[in-house]
DNA sequence: GCCGTTTTCGGCCCGACTGTTTTCAGTCG
């Protein structure tokens, strides 16, 4: 069984408490809730910790659930389980992921009409709904049956798109919106908070905040948005609309005075909030999107605003944290012993590693857009110290071995002519990136190979093999004295596929043991190492190289989103291969320190 | 059912919004 199908039983389970009685079981049901958040975004299988009998080290999982889970591993079934879910039908499962159902709402509909298939509940409730059947049912009108139906064809159409937004597109429907509200003159400032703010490679939802002392006319002007699909909410605080193509945006808006507080309200995590506000309650004192209320010694309640998020958690005992990693995995015990990190910055990064030129090097995928000088003269406008040449190996399949030495001695020669002609402006590497072949031989040959300053070793192909061998042909590639970054190292690309399997602990070991650098690729359909892996890279003292692998000079500007990977990773300027100098580089190349 | 800077027992985030309701239940973030 996958993490995601675990994660989704035990949801299972937390709404199965729900119908059954929600005051009774409210602490199981936010134990099995918060388990399951925990699943989703652990980096390891569970399967894997059940085989290492490390369950219990996920935090969200004590000696109950561990229990089942073995149970579940080793019988393939929970008998707990199967008790608590005897009397629920399972066609309300389904229905928990269209907007707007909770499982009171589904038990009583799916129990209502007897419906008992979970593969077709959906359609079954939407021609139900269609009938006008709903309307009259006790709790129900016309309003809720209308929503139903809106619901469910929009549960329909999330069927078919891509239901997460790559960071570059989330950034600029956020812009819009930001610079749309500040037409208003009632809004004195605006941005954009959430899964955004903190740096989330994919991201759902656009949560946008508003400073102004008229919320109402903001929330006004905000729904005629002229990109408006449909209003979904629309209170005296809070707004959402549906922009094309099923977008969310929610709006909160706040006075000057409180801005601080809704800040830190609403870029979150949920799961940092909750951790906050426990935190709070421990020390007497109540935390919302408005402030902190504390009691006084006769018992009256005092609310204090805060302008700033540093006010807010300085008021708190707490250091400010950095929103990417408010994802409640430590940050708070070190923000109250003032011992956070120092996260790597966008300023410190010395230069590009992964760059493909349009040198015509017949290579065995796609060549680069811009030539070799504008990329120079880009990497000299970001003020690097050195940039790396990366074009993807000239094809074996094409030419003999002499054509390729012919082709790659060609090229070293216009390099280091360039090297001359900008030595005064910036230093630069001759690289390549280059295949792991399905058996782990690197695609070219080694009288090739040491024309290179070093070689970025990348899996183009055979996406497939099962982890072990996966594992395996990486580490091969790896060995080879030219190969010392492990590029984009899970292959995955966001909407197209998953990515392999690679067993990390013996990634990470041996890049540690073996001086091989791991790449943070900044392509925002890549973002690749992902950030809980470079958090656990970290952790081991594994080096790390944030390069753009850009294939035209604009797509050298998306450094920063390999910075806010490293970022969320906890990756600290001394975890980054290319924050070190020029000299230090070369000698890292080389195999020394 | 989980967890520990007050705790191995006794706590557990907080508020907005909507629809169907005359005061609240359900859902969401």
């Amino acid at each position: 069984m996958t993490n995601i199908e675990i994660a989704r039983l035990l949801r299972n389970i937390a709404a199965a408490y729900i119908i059954k009685n929600e005051k009774k079981f409210r602490f199981q049901i936010t134990a099995y809730q918060k388990a399951a958040d925990m699943i989703d975004h652990s980096v390891s299988e569970l399967q894997d910790l059940f085989k290492e009998n490390k369950l219990d080290t996920l935090p969200g999982i004590g000696a109950s659930i561990k229990s089942h889970l073995e149970e579940l591993f080793t019988h393939g079934k929970v008998r707990h389980f199967e008790e608590v879910l005897q009397d629920i039908p399972e066609a309300i499962f389904p229905l928990l992921d269209v907007h707007g159902f909770g499982p009171k709402k589904a038990y009583k509909l799916v129990s209502e009409y007897k419906l008992s298939n979970p593969e077709t509940v959906i359609a079954d409730l939407e021609k139900i709904a269609q009938k006008g059947k709903i309307a009259g049912l006790e709790g129900f009108g016309e309003k809720s049956e209308q929503d139903i139906i809106t619901s469910i064809q929009e549960y329909w159409l999330g069927k078919t798109k891509a239901s997460r937004m790559v960071l570059p597109y989330a950034n600029e429907l956020a812009k819009r919106m930001v610079e749309y509200l500040m037409k208003s003159k009632f809004v004195l400032s605006a941005c954009a908070l959430g899964s955004l703010r903190r740096k989330v490679a994919t991201i759902g939802d656009i949560d946008i905040a508003a400073v102004s002392n008229q919320p109402q006319a903001v929330l006004d002007h905000f729904v005629n948005f002229p990109g408006k699909e449909r209003l979904i909410e629309h209170g005296s605080m809070t707004a959402s609309i549906l922009v094309s193509s099923g977008r969310q945006i929610d709006l909160m808006v706040a006075s000057p005075e409180g801005f601080g507080s809704l800040l830190q309200h609403f870029t979150g995590s949920k799961a940092h909030n909750i951790h906050l506000r426990e935190y709070a309650l421990s020390k007497g004192l109540s935390l919302s999107e408005y402030g902190i209320k504390e009691k006084n010694e006769i018992g009256e309640v005092r609310m204090e605003k805060y302008d700033t998020e540093e006010k807010f958690y300085q008021a708190l005992g707490l250091s400010w944290i950095p929103p990417e990693i408010r994802e409640n995995t430590g940050e708070i015990e070190l923000a109250v012993k003032h011992d956070l990190p120092k996260l790597i910055e966008l300023s410190e990064i010395k230069g590009d590693l992964h760059l493909h030129s349009s040198y015509p090097i017949q290579p065995s995928h796609d060549l680069g857009k811009s030539s070799m000088q504008e990329i120079i003269e880009k990497a000299i406008s970001l003020k690097y110290e050195y940039m790396g040449f990366s074009e993807h190996n000239p094809s074996q399949s094409k030419h003999k071995l002499q054509q390729n030495i012919d082709i790659l001695g060609k090229r070293s020669k216009f390099i280091d002519l360039l090297k001359s002609q900008y030595k005064n402006c910036i230093q630069i590497f001759s690289l390549l990136e280059i295949d792991i072949l399905p058996n782990g031989n690197l695609a070219i040959d080694n009288q090739c190979l040491e024309l290179l300053d070093c070689a970025i070793v990348s899996v183009h192909s055979a996406f497939d093999l099962d982890k072990k061998t996966m594992t395996k042909r990486v580490l091969k590639g790896l060995s080879h004295p030219k190969a010392k970054i492990l590029g984009h190292p899970t292959g995955r690309l966001f909407n197209q596929r998953p990515g392999y399997e690679l067993d990390w602990d013996q990634i990470f070991d041996f890049c540690k043991t073996n001086k091989k650098a791991l790449e943070i690729n900044s392509w925002f359909l890549r973002l690749d190492l992902p950030d809980i892996l470079v958090r656990e890279a970290v952790k081991k003292g594994v080096t790390l190289v944030i390069n753009t692998d850009s294939h035209a000079v604009s797509q050298m500007d998306f450094m920063e989103y390999g910075i806010s990977v490293a970022r969320r990773g906890w990756a600290k300027n001394n975890d980054i291969l290319n924050t070190k100098t020029y000299n230090e580089i070369k000698e890292w190349f080389r195999g020394g320190e």
